[in-house]
DNA sequence: AGATATTTGTTCGTATGTATT
DNA sequence: TAATACATACGAACAAATATC
């Protein structure tokens, strides 16, 4: 009863202990808690090697489905995936169809409008008090390029404290992403180090109408608001990433990230443990 | 010299090496199709036994990052993080936060629109030629309940198709994303099962319309028509769905997966409610 | 087509690290 | 502190796949 598998190209034992993993915690139910058999028993149960099932446990545990603990109650538990490890993940797609600031917003504009008008009416004291909490912190004008660039990402945040409270898990995650991406996207970066007093007056002034409507609980005009505010925002950074693409058209080298482990693949290596016996 | 650190979790060896690799792939900007180094230089290089380096490995492995060949001129090559595995690992995050029909619809409702709007003139002839002959699937009344749920499939891979072709890579992905999960929707395959003249009727009108906008380039009008038939079939899905739920309130056995192999040592299996025994 | 070399895949035995009791 | 239970890591050997001659 070997199904052959035509075209199929002969799966690594290691994936299918993986997927039978997967479906043994679909199929017992299992929620973020609990424990999956420990290792010894895996190799017994699935007959294979301690090295293989590891292997197995080790790919779960990269898409954030488990998280292992060793001593006596250790092994493996089953993991709700956050949401941050889901868009690290997401963000493996586009590393080589990487989004242009006109795709991104593109996105916002539809997607952010139906966010607010989702929690209109949801909203408590306390989410308020951290929205302008937040807001607090571009009322002004900025005295430093320094600060200039910490507005910016604090207007990002104000749109990530909203998505907290979506009750739609789809749409928030959708809404999250975007966001994110701005906050590390290149070019964004260089053109938050760029002084641009309108963005932020702009900006400043459709959040406020936006909180006076979801204090009303009025999800329509809230709507209208963020969906004004979204094409503002994309006008000003399309109109403004045009500008630094003439003014400066070489690469700028990468900020360099601090040298890692890998360096060792170039050749020096701390030595940790010479292996000689 | 007490606790070290006490908030850091000690990372894992492999994990280290995980992202050693990560670090070396996009500093020596590696593209899909390079070679990674192989186990044995890894090995030497980072002072790591095989098992470790091949747990780290699995690990990008199951992030869609690389994957393995055996042989001479074989190794680990950068992979482009197919639409598929992204999906799949988003699956993961909504596992146990599942969207509901209204979630999801919600989102299509807002995307969609954009969508068509940001191919409308994209099209060639071949383009319309796949998108009629999916319409074909459904374009008369089904004959039989399986040729109804084909037809349901039908209409959504019409909509897949409209997303080949959208030159944004993130618009693109988020408007894949929620027709797959319609695709297999427990709730929805129980809708589908059941006869809804309405549904492909209006469904159909729709889709022809769609597209003669788009034959006319005409994104606008493309965008408004999109938006219409979201809202009607959200309406009739969500609609169809209260039904369902009060006729028969049982969670009917999900469709069984095709059985694996941990189906062949069930018995090995402990069962889940085994308290530390 | 068949032999061979190269490279990953799998297993086993053992030792070490870490958290609970 | 010691004993225990569990994951983590190492190394050597062998198996399987596949490109090349």
């Amino acid at each position: 009863m070997s199904t052959p598998t035509p075209t199929a190209p002969r799966r690594k034992r290691t994936e299918v202990i993986a997927e039978a993993l997967k479906d043994y915690i679909a199929e017992q139910g299992l929620v973020p808690g609990d424990r999956l058999p420990q290792e010894q028993h895996l190799i017994d149960a699935l007959g294979a090697s301690k090295g293989t099932i590891r292997e197995a446990l080790r790919a779960l545990e990269a898409q954030g489905l488990i998280h292992t603990r060793t001593g006596p109650k250790g092994g493996a538990f089953i993991a709700e995936v956050s949401a941050d490890r889901s868009m690290e993940l997401l963000g493996n797609y586009f590393f080589f169809r990487p989004p242009t600031i006109h795709d991104i917003y593109e996105v916002r504009k539809q997607l952010e409008p139906a966010l607010v008008a989702s929690i209109a009416g949801l909203l408590d004291a306390e989410a308020f008090d951290g929205l302008e909490k937040v807001m607090a912190y571009y009322d002004h004008p900025p005295a430093t390029l320094e600060e200039e660039r910490t507005q910016r990402i604090k207007e990002l945040e104000f749109h990530l404290l909203l998505v907290e409270h979506c009750p739609n898990p789809l749409l928030a995650l959708m809404c999250r992403y975007p966001i994110r991406l701005l906050m590390s996207h290149t070019v964004c970066l260089r053109i938050y180090q760029h002084p641009y007093p309108e963005l932020r007056q702009r900006g400043h002034d459709y959040q406020q109408q936006l909180i006076a409507a979801l204090r009303d609980g009025d999800a329509d005009r809230a709507s209208r608001v963020m969906a004004e505010h979204m094409c503002a925002a994309q006008a000003l950074m399309e109109e403004r990433e045009a500008m630094l693409e003439k003014s400066f058209f070489k690469a700028a080298g990468a900020a360099s990230s601090p040298s890692r482990e890998y360096l060792a693949l170039q050749g020096h290596w701390p030595g940790k443990t010479t292996p000689t016996g």
